[in-house]
DNA sequence: TTGGATCGGCTTTTT
DNA sequence: GCCGATCCAA
């Protein structure tokens, strides 16, 4: 009782899945049914060429998109019959469906000892890379006030990700900088050994490197694999690449699907190239393209396309609406950040009042994780119920991180950055002073901390002290030790909750934070939280639960559980949005320095990354299209300067835009918002609301029109009288420039002389 | 050793 | 404006 799996499939989407010999290039564009593709593909190779689903891997970009996947295949329900693989639901288990980190984490695991890996490694974090960054900058005598750690960081994992060693770095090296990251990489590697750890990289660069370095171990694999799909093809790196190669290389069967247009992730080392030049490292590929969007109406198909057409590297392709035209966008500014979010809950529920939308269809996307601030708030004011999507992660939070410190060195006794972590968490009365003195013993022995102090827990009384340490630090420490002990112990004999409860019995965890601070209740409901998400562990085989626990921890970044069942706004960033959809989006904070961010706004390639993720975000939305930007913007520090209106926004083509209708919406701090949420252009009449003054430039710019292209923008001449939304009432003393950047000096009678752009000023005539 | 106070630096996206 | 590192006093 299964449905026929090309059924519904367009030609392109067809051969897609039936092409199932040899390498396979799908470029698809947004919305062009890719992940139906993937799912369908492996349905037929299942089914219709009796491939063994553990004889498939499939790789995908995030946790999330695996899970995603996973449940496509297999349906939501048990009886899911429009799922293409229900009907096999309990071989389900046999897929490999994994990120690529995972994957090679379990490889690892597995064959690790092979390059000298213990069984039970740790894996380290950003927050753990940069502390033995720190460790190795220190020894190798290097300032971090000229080398900043993280930039130093960055380019050993930039190297990484490339599969370059610290030697090839220092040969490398053409200044003082790369050659003092050459020198802290080679350290780092030796205290992440030491710390018998691997970090992000090094768990696709020491895979690759294991399979190099154990041809059966990698023969293991590439016999196992008969097929390799890999997904966001456009946002792998060097060692992704290689080791898709390298698993793929018995059988050929690799097939790999992406949207050059939707790379993104390029500060991660990923490489566009990956995907364009595929078919020079793969001769015979076969090249499908899928360019059929079903997702998005015309108009949002078309915005899209307009705004990508500005990027001068690209590939040629196009993208093909096949639904009607659609709703006009909305292009709009709002005074300030606060007042921008209030616009954009305002529109949500309006549009709900319609009954088109619910809650869950509409998505509010934005460059930065500090945006979903104001949102959060506005949205906890109007009752709205949200959720944000990452943001804050919460293995992130120090109280969670202090536990998975000490699991973590229960789990491996090497692991000296968890032990400085909790060494003195509690108050055990070793301080900094004594832990440095233990860092000198641990670096004369070059050995990792713990294992030094362990003889202590055995250490009868009158016994030599080893190592000298000091005797006041014998009790703390031996206690200290004791305590781990007893817990290592534990480990070996009882689930993870078990072991996670004589923890915080062990070290009084709940009264420890009652002692440290106010909202100590918060933080112990993190830690039941973490309690909680043992619990999923707890079935596994003793000793091995709390390993695979502390991997899901560092390499799920989330906590999944979120469920999207519920009725919510999503609150994204553009980056995180890649792969979903909403009916109803929200992309705001377009401004110059926000998007495109600042840091990107000197380089053209970051530039046009920064364009492609506005395109990714545009082509997120089946319906209803929102573009918001801010007149003023919030500075870091102090006052917030103004907004300047992002470039993208010119790059949409004005007839695509919904004009600004009467304004009948409800008010926020004395302000009226004009309702979109018919989408009808034909009824909108621009209104000037004196009472609306701070709708700012709507009805100039906000219709995106684009400062250049707007005729109507009013023409100042000197000595007319203005006003302004902030700044009150002036004098035009003289208009300088053309089109999008006329400029105008205005004094004005309290805020004095300003020079304003008219494109994004809100300065009215006034008759006198 | 600990806790408080002050200074200074930086500020994206994520496995 | 915030967080973290650092300094200083008890």
């Amino acid at each position: 009782m299964s449905v026929d799996i090309l059924e519904g499939l367009n030609e392109a989407q067809r051969t897609a899945v039936t092409i199932t010999e040899g390498p396979l290039l799908i470029i698809a564009g947004p919305g062009s049914g890719k992940t139906r593709v993937i799912t369908h593909r492996i349905a037929y190779l299942v089914r219709e060429m009796d491939v063994p689903p553990w004889r498939i891997m499939a790789v995908t970009f995030t946790n999330k998109a695996a899970n995603e996947m996973r449940q496509r295949l297999f349906g939501k329900s048990d009886e899911d019959p429009s799922a293409p693989l229900f009907d096999q639901r309990s071989r389900a288990q046999e897929l490999t469906v994994r990120t690529f980190h995972a994957f090679c984490a379990t490889v690892l695991r597995r064959f690790g000892h092979y390059i000298g890996l213990d069984q039970g490694f740790s894996i380290f974090d950003t927050d753990d890379q940069l502390t033995l960054v720190k460790a190795a900058m220190e020894e190798e005598g290097l300032d971090p006030k000229y080398f900043p750690p993280r930039a130093i960081l960055g380019v050993i994992s930039r190297a990484k990700s490339n599969l370059k060693d610290a030697q090839s770095l220092l040969l490398g090296a053409d200044n003082a900088f790369e050659e003092g990251a050459g020198r802290v990489y080679e350290r780092y590697q030796e205290l992440l050994h030491l710390n018998g750890a691997v970090d992000f990289d090094d768990l696709l660069m020491r895979t690759v490197e294991l399979f190099q370095r154990s041809p059966d171990t990698l023969e293991y694999y590439q016999e196992r694999f008969l097929h390799l799909l890999v997904d966001e093809f456009q946002d792998t790196n060097v060692a992704q690449y290689e080791l898709s190669k390298q698993i793929s290389d018995l059988h050929k069967n690799i097939c790999v699907v992406g949207d050059p247009d939707q790379s993104i992730y390029s500060w991660r080392s990923a490489d566009v190239r990956n995907i364009l030049d595929f078919k020079k490292d793969y001769p015979d590929a076969r090249v499908v393209n899928l360019e059929i969007n079903y997702r998005s109406t015309g108009k949002i198909i078309k915005a899209a396309k307009s705004v990508i057409a500005s990027n001068r590297h690209r590939p040629d392709k196009d993208i093909r609406a096949s639904r009607d035209e659609g709703k006009p966008l909305v292009v709009y500014e709002t005074y300030d950040t606060e007042e921008e979010a209030y616009f954009a809950v305002t529109q949500i529920s309006n549009l709900l009042r319609r009954k088109d939308f619910n809650l869950s269809d509409c998505a509010v996307m934005y460059r930065t994780n500090a945006q979903s601030r104001a949102m959060e708030e506005a949205c906890l004011h109007r009752g709205m119920p949200y959720h944000v999507v990452g943001g804050i992660k919460f293995y992130h939070r120090a109280e969670v991180r202090d536990i998975i410190a000490y699991l973590r060195l229960i789990n491996n006794p090497g692991d000296d950055v968890s032990l400085q972590r909790i060494i003195n968490k509690p108050r055990r009365g070793i301080g900094n002073k004594s832990l440095d003195m233990l860092q000198d013993l641990g670096r004369e022995h070059e050995s990792p901390i713990y294992p030094l102090l362990r003889p202590l827990g055995k250490r009868k009384k009158g016994e030599p002290v080893p190592y000298g340490l000091s005797s006041r630090l014998v009790k703390p420490l031996t206690s200290f030790v004791n305590l781990m002990e007893d817990l290592r112990d534990g480990a070996a004999e009882m689930g993870t909750v078990k072991l996670l409860d004589k923890l915080l019995r062990g070290i009084n965890y709940q009264e420890f934070l009652r002692a440290a601070g106010e909202d100590w209740e918060d933080k112990w409901e993190n830690v039941r939280e973490l309690r909680r998400a043992a619990g999923e562990y707890d079935g596994m085989e003793v000793g091995e639960g709390l390993t695979a626990f502390l991997e899901h921890l560092a390499l799920v970044a989330e906590v999944d559980s979120l469920d999207e069942t519920t009725d919510a706004i999503t609150l994204i960033t553009l980056h995180q949005a890649k792969g979903l959809e909403f009916p109803v989006v929200f992309i705001i904070g377009l401004q110059e320095g926000l998007l495109p961010h600042m840091r990107s706004m000197d380089d053209p390639e970051q530039l046009e990354e920064e364009r492609r993720l506005f395109y990714v975000g545009i082509t997120r939305c089946m319906d209803r299209l929102f573009l918001t930007r801010a007149f003023r913007q919030r500075g870091y520090r102090g006052e917030g300067g103004v907004g300047i209106p992002s470039r993208f926004l010119r790059d949409v083509p004005s007839e695509l835009v919904a004009e600004v209708p009467q304004i009948v919406g409800s008010r926020y701090g004395g302000q009226s918002f004009p309702d979109f949420s018919s989408g009808e252009a034909s009824v909108a009449r621009r209104q000037r609301a004196t009472s609306a003054v701070r709708v700012g430039s709507a009805g100039v710019n906000g219709a995106g029109t684009g400062p250049d292209k707007d005729g109507e923008a009013p023409a100042f001449k000197e000595g007319d009288r203005v006003r302004h939304g902030v700044f009150g009432e002036g004098l035009v003393l003289k208009t300088a420039g053309q089109a999008s950047d006329r400029e105008v000096t205005v004094v004005f009678r309290e805020a004095g002389v300003k020079r304003l752009l008219l494109s994004f000023a809100n300065l009215k005539k006034v008759e006198s």
